[in-house]
RNA sequence: GGGCUCAUAGCUCAGUUGGUUAGAGCACGCGCUUGAUAAGCGCGGGGUCGAUGGUUCAAGUCCGUCUGGGCCCA
């Protein structure tokens, strides 16, 4: 019998899966999605229609390694973006780009030549090193498509392509167009054996047992005087260094402004040193005991470093002064405090170097050999600086720091005083070739550098270009103007040359005498032979400079060709990459257009790729190549700390990982609900929290299809004035939410449109929409009108929700849409328009927003509220199961806006808070609403068994006893 | 050490120009329902708003200091 009634029901169906199964399902509607061009379909049809265009430039991700979850990240939010704008009506071409020239790549592919054994010439190398990257955009395309990332990936673009490498040598071109190119000797970690600059990553560190020595540099008489040091006796500077080598290439102490310094008396001879430090020194000089008390008096003598800059002490067996200079490295932690400066041999030396106006001097040749430079002891030329894995073995120094050692305790000839104050064996930890073993030396060399100050810049330097331009530029979140409007103002000339193979040669030639020859033109037409050649800039090491210029005109005062060389230097990548706007929005590639409306990239490419990028295009074309940037954090491990790259996770962080877990729309959500400005946390739960939030979604979907199965909008959609009061107010609620998530969107707050829909389904929906009217939906003949506008509305609310969070939930909203069109999980062949993707975003109704509706709602939802308060205790008694079992009374005082909205509602107020019956009773007293609420047995009621309200009295059908209503809705209608 | 930045319930987020007992969703606990059922509904517990000083009649909100994190430099 109650089966029979049930059979009388509307009740939801639908084939929509409650379990989305993603990891399984997704690909199979990503193949749908390829078999009918989705990414040309829908260009397609923005072109037709006119549409302006939208173009967001992808950063060029690595080449090197899986997809990892901070990729997955940056591509996601890149995707959510298009396919908003996309939705929207924007045209959006996608480029995606690759950046594949680089150290980390050659060293792996030089690691993996040397455990071969093989030693390959350059240009196999090289091809050894394409194939590679290779091999990863091809992994790296696969897990992107996997994520549901949209893009032209037929015309992806690639810094190692010939065309690419060509627009690369043309914005080099340009810098020495505008004369911003020089030579200058910048340090690097060298080899010796290998005769090779080294990359940090290609360091190891070790121990290493060293010689400290502690080193006097005199101070004339006069310089003691007009400096207010005593003079009566000789005095000296005391440094300590751990590399005795350098001292031929010392050229200045430096001293920390404001660390105080003293001068003790030895008896015949006085040192300066830090006050902090004296007792370390005199310690290390094996003045102790009596000795050591004495030395302090007379002077005790107390001065900053701030005072004493300027000052010429002279180097110990060279003829030329080393004065003091100011530096805030210099600490009193070890040694004297009064660092032994020797600009071409350190970074830090070398920054001070540059800031006091000193010469970048390195007498140390390629070979790791001292120079006979003219300036050098000549005894000291020809020895090398170099410890050979046997000397090191027996801790054995080098020779060259032997001779420096001798030189400095050979007392001098006229006056007797010995330079070497003390010297001590010293172990720590120390750099080393990764392949030699060996101990590296760090060592000026020639490098090519861009001027961003030149002083012979017409109306703007490019410093002053870029910081004028940040200005033009919107960024989001706005503190990124700060950001890299620090990084522009504060960051040296861009070195530019690296001494790598796996990069675009810097197409500059040497005569004989390693003179070097650079010019724009050649650049240029050396370009274009590379771009018209398959094997790109591999020419440059396949032929000789003579085979490379035929044909090319060379400017006047150049050697004939037959006498010129190639460089071997390559190009900073970030060149490369900094090219792209160039490279491919300047190109029109796959239909974009410079400048790019939107740059979106992890917060660390404010010093990089955001900066070169504009350096380029200020210098090249005048003016940023985007139009607005937009930057996200970082992943971070559940302890708020960085992921690390082994991590304690079980498997590695990889998208493909997490997307075989969760399926990608998760990943997604989870990505697009955290506020991405900030950090962005990992951890299991919150992954578990968000499939948790996707069930709630697609649930949502499903319901919504679900009552729709019998709906079909172009026959059964009721007109808006003719829509029931309660749906009215639904979609009022909708209005408010698309405008509320479109405003959201619009300011890439991905974040609050997700919280907005996830209230939007549990509370509007889900607690109050949906459980109000499934007695309406379920009970009432099919085509009753209320039944009717119901759907109607459902249909519209459906409708906005699944596009606004299509550009999230990517595959299951395009579930949904294929359910909701097709009644099928894909779209049949042929179908107009078989993906939500190629639909547009929803448009509220004007009559949709109805304020007083609405104000009316939110006292009426006041009283649901209380009334489910008052029919808990029923229920906890036992007295009560579900709500319509109830009888409720409302007590309320005349006059007020509740009133005032419960009697303008009165009839629809049982069905609001889903009970049988409601009573208004008026109270004279002015109070609070008071509601009781009784089991509606108790007023004589009988309950329908069909529509379980309780009514007044049943009839008689040929179904058994029911209420009025439902006898109505079982009647077959005449 | 410097630049930028962050810190609100177990988790993700709201908290408008400082103004009543700091909110939501999820998770959790207790019930209900079995006509959305690996779903749905109701009720409930849970925060000294990182710490600490200050400005103010009033501070999660403004200022200083500290602690802990992130990115980039050194």
């Amino acid at each position: 019998m109650a089966n029979d009634l049930k059979h009388t029901l509307s009740l939801p169906k639908t084939d929509f899966p409650m379990r989305g199964d993603l990891p399984k399902r997704e690909p199979v509607r990503l193949a749908s999605w390829e078999n009918f061009s989705l990414y040309a379909t829908l260009q397609a049809k923005r072109t037709a229609a006119g549409a302006p265009a939208f173009v967001l430039h992808d950063g060029p991700p690595f080449t090197n390694g899986d997809v990892h979850i901070g990729t997955a990240l940056n591509k996601s939010l890149k995707d959510i973006t298009l396919r908003y704008k996309s939705l929207r009506g924007f045209r959006t071409p996608y480029v995606p780009g690759w950046d594949c020239h680089g150290l980390p790549i050659e060293q792996k592919v030089a690691k993996e030549l040397q455990a071969a054994g093989l030693s390959l010439p350059t240009a196999e190398l090289r091809s050894r090193c394409d194939a590679f990257a290779e091999s990863w955009i091809k992994k790296q395309t696969a897990s992107f498509k996997r994520l549901g990332v949209q893009a032209d990936w037929a015309n992806e673009y690639k810094t190692k392509a010939p065309a690419f490498e060509a627009d690369i040598l043309r914005t080099f071109a340009s810098f020495v167009e505008q004369d911003l190119v020089y030579r200058s000797k910048k340090p690097v970690y060298w080899s010796i054996p290998f005769e090779t600059a080294l990359a940090e990553a290609e360091i190891e560190y070790a121990e290493h047992t060293s010689i400290a020595i502690w080193v006097k540099f005199l101070v004339p008489v006069t310089e003691a005087d007009k400096f207010g040091l005593p003079s009566d006796k000789p005095l000296s500077i005391i440094i300590w260094t751990t590399t005795p080598w350098t001292i031929p290439a010392n050229l200045a102490i430096a001293l920390n402004p404001e660390i105080e310094y003293t001068v003790a008396d030895l008896g015949i001879e006085r040192i300066l040193v830090s006050k902090a430090l004296l007792p370390a020194v005199l310690d290390a000089a094996k003045i102790t005991g009596d000795a050591a008390s004495a030395v302090i008096s007379p002077s005790n003598l107390t001065i900053t470093g701030a005072k004493l800059e300027g000052i010429q002490p002279r180097h110990p067996f060279i003829n030329r002064p080393s004065p003091v200079v100011l530096a805030d490295y210099v600490t009193t932690d070890s040694g004297t405090g009064c660092v032994h400066t020797a600009p071409g041999h350190g970074a830090e030396d070398y920054l001070t170097g540059l800031k006091y106006g000193m010469p970048i001097y390195c007498p140390v040749g390629d070979d790791g050999r001292y120079l006979d430079d003219g300036q050098l002891p000549a005894d000291l030329a020809g020895i090398t600086c170099l410890e050979t894995v046997e000397e090191l073995a027996t801790k054995k120094p080098s020779p060259a720091n032997l001779a420096v050692l001798k030189k400095l305790a050979t007392p001098d000839a006229a006056t007797g005083h010995v330079a070497l104050l003390a010297k001590a064996k010293y172990v720590h930890s120390y750099p080393h070739c990764w392949r030699s073993k060996t101990p590296i030396i760090f060592r000026a060399v020639d490098q090519w550098f861009v001027s961003l100050d030149p002083a012979a810049a017409g109306p703007a330097t490019p410093r002053q270009k870029a910081l004028a331009a940040i200005k033009h530029v919107t960024w989001f979140p706005s503190w990124g103007q700060a950001r890299i409007t620090g990084a522009v103002e504060s960051r040296p000339d861009w070195c530019i040359s690296r001494q790598r193979s796996w990069g675009v040669p810097i197409i500059a030639f040497y005569d004989s005498n390693k003179k070097a020859y650079i010019d724009a033109s050649v650049i240029r037409a050396v370009a274009a032979k590379i771009a018209a050649h398959p094997h790109g800039t591999n020419l440059w090491y396949e032929l000789t400079a003579a085979e490379l210029l035929a044909g090319v005109a060379l400017p006047d005062g150049w050697p004939a060709a037959i006498d010129l060389t190639n460089g071997r230097d390559t190009l900073d990548v970030w060149l490369d990459s900094g090219s792209s706007h160039a490279a491919v929005l300047r190109n029109h590639q796959g239909t974009t257009q410079w400048p790019a409306d939107l740059y979106l990239e992890g917060s660390d490419q404010h010093r990089g790729w955001f900066q070169s990028s504009l350096w380029t295009s200020v210098i090249a074309f005048g003016s940023a190549p985007y139009k607005a940037v937009l930057t996200h954090g970082f992943i971070v491990g559940e302890d708020g700390k960085k992921i690390s790259k082994s991590g304690s996770y079980e498997k590695p962080p990889t998208s493909d990982n997490f997307i075989n877990d969760y399926g990608a729309d998760v990943i997604r959500l989870w990505l697009a609900s955290q506020d991405f400005t900030q950090d962005i946390t990992l951890s299991k739960k919150i992954l578990d929290n968000a499939a948790e939030q996707y069930r709630g979604f697609r649930n949502a979907f499903r319901y919504q299809l679900s009552i729709l199965h019998d709906f079909d909008p172009s026959k059964d959609a009721l007109p808006h004035t003719k829509l029931d009061v309660l749906d009215r107010w639904a979609l009022h609620q909708t209005a408010k939410l698309l405008a509320e998530a479109t405003a959201a969107y619009d300011a890439y707050e991905f974040h609050r449109v997700i919280s907005l829909c996830a209230h939007f389904v549990s509370t509007t929906l889900s607690a109050v929409y949906n459980d109000v009217c499934k007695d309406r939906l379920y009970t009432y003949a099919v085509n009753h009108p209320q039944r009717r506008s119901t759907q109607t509305a459902v249909h519209a609310i459906h409708g906005v929700l699944v596009r606004i969070l299509a550009p999230v939930l990517t595959f299951t909203a395009d579930e949904a849409w294929c359910h909701a069109h097709f009644k099928a999980d894909l779209a049949p062949v042929g179908a107009h328009t078989p993906s939500i993707h190629l639909s547009d975003w929803p448009v509220a109704d004007a009559a949709w927003t109805d304020p007083a509706l609405d104000a009316d709602f939110t006292e009426l939802l006041k009283v649901r509220a209380k009334v489910n308060e008052a029919l808990e205790p029923l229920r906890q008694a036992g007295q009560l199961g579900k709500s319509l079992d109830a009888a409720v009374t409302l007590e309320v005082t005349g006059g007020d806006p509740l009133d005032a909205a419960l009697r303008r509602h009165e009839a629809f107020l049982p069905e609001l808070f889903i009970v049988s019956h409601v009573v208004l009773a008026e109270t004279p007293a002015s109070q609070a609403l008071v509601v009781t609420a009784r089991p509606a047995t108790e007023l004589g009621l009988a309950r329908c068994p069909r529509c379980w309200r309780s009514v007044p009295g049943l009839l008689p059908t040929g179904h058994g006893e029911v209420c009025p209503r439902c006898a109505e809705a079982i009647t077959p209608t005449p």
